[in-house]
DNA sequence: CCTACCGATCGGTAGG
DNA sequence: CCTACCGATCGGTAGG
């Protein structure tokens, strides 16, 4: 029981664990306050508003899933390893901060036009990452010539995109297996081959 | 412009539409009684509850899919055929009944404790019937030997629950190609036959 | 379905 | 970070 005064970092990341939790309309700022041991109104020493915290939750979730697919692009090999680094990039950031993530992807339409642009912008840019990867697959004759890259893409971000809503570290799957799986699933699908 | 006074249904049904545009609780009764033309305390003819409204949404939205899995099972043709109109019942209930749907996905959480532990009961019946077709084309050496029925079907049903984000009617593909491109994702994958 | 409310809670401010 | 508030809005009720 540590009770030094809390950071705005603090106040940040209690602010996403509720989001996430409750949404944003569902987290009023004395839960919040009370998360943190102190008064609602002793927040805004920290911030100006509400959604300041929101945009702040939501800036990071996007850095994170920028960075991770800048890394997974970085790596070494061709268009299947850096879909494998892709699946693996966005799972570690899904599940590593669920709080943000989730926020991220739920509670966005809670922003206000100009910060809920920001975001679809970021995703954005995001899943090109992933359509790039596939097209550039499809052209180097790993993917099949058939595949729409956009919307495989979609596809394959809905898979990754819901994890956090089933996916228990004590189950049979550790994180391998689990991106194993969804790759697998990805490449292969569910059909015997040639039936 | 007919100004019959509304019915409960009217008011269940724009509760749907605001509750899945902005949340449960994003929504106010003022909100809701605007969208209508009265007050918002004339709701409570109607009704007795806020989350009374959730609770008929949402449980509208358990009937339709349950009846969908029902008729595609119910369906000639082996576990492919019935795979296949499982996807296409689920996305006609998806993309013809958003609102409830989309609410029956999302808001689940601002139920109390007794009510969402009922729409989660709900949809693990539904899941079940995914899983059984898979587990059944498995054994009748239509799908992979290796496939594991609990996991896919959670995949697939990610995939089928993220179509109303971004699938328009207006864009490339109608409804039939929708559930072709899902298809054939879900057994084929992406690579190449053989790679 | 309206008018006229209720107590509780909301996001937020002033001043320390 | 607290105390003491603010006006606005919340879900909901009483009585017609």
């Amino acid at each position: 029981m540590t009770d030094t005064r809390n950071t705005r970092a603090d106040v940040v990341e209690a602010a996403g664990r509720l989001f996430a939790e409750r949404g944003y309309h569902g987290t009023s700022m004395r839960d919040l306050g009370r998360e943190l041991g102190l008064h609602g109104s002793s927040l805004y020493s920290h911030i100006r508003s509400k959604e300041d915290l929101l945009v702040d939750v939501v800036q990071r979730a996007a850095d994170l899933f920028q960075a991770s697919a800048q890394r997974a692009m970085a790596a070494p090999g061709n268009e299947r390893d850096h879909l494998r680094a892709l699946i693996a990039g966005h799972l570690d950031v899904l599940l590593d901060h669920v709080d943000e993530a989730r926020t991220f992807l739920n509670e966005a339409r809670a922003l206000d036009a100009a910060n809920r642009g920001r975001v679809l912008e970021a995703r954005d840019g995001y899943e090109r990452t992933f359509r790039r990867v596939l097209a550039d697959g499809k052209t180097a004759g790993i993917f099949r010539p058939d595949l729409d890259p956009v919307v495989t893409g979609i596809l394959l971000l809905s898979v990754l995109n819901s994890v956090d809503r089933w996916y228990r570290p004590e189950g049979p799957l550790d994180r391998d297996q689990l991106v194993d799986a969804i790759l697998a699933f990805t490449l292969d699908g569910i059909a015997l081959p040639g039936g």
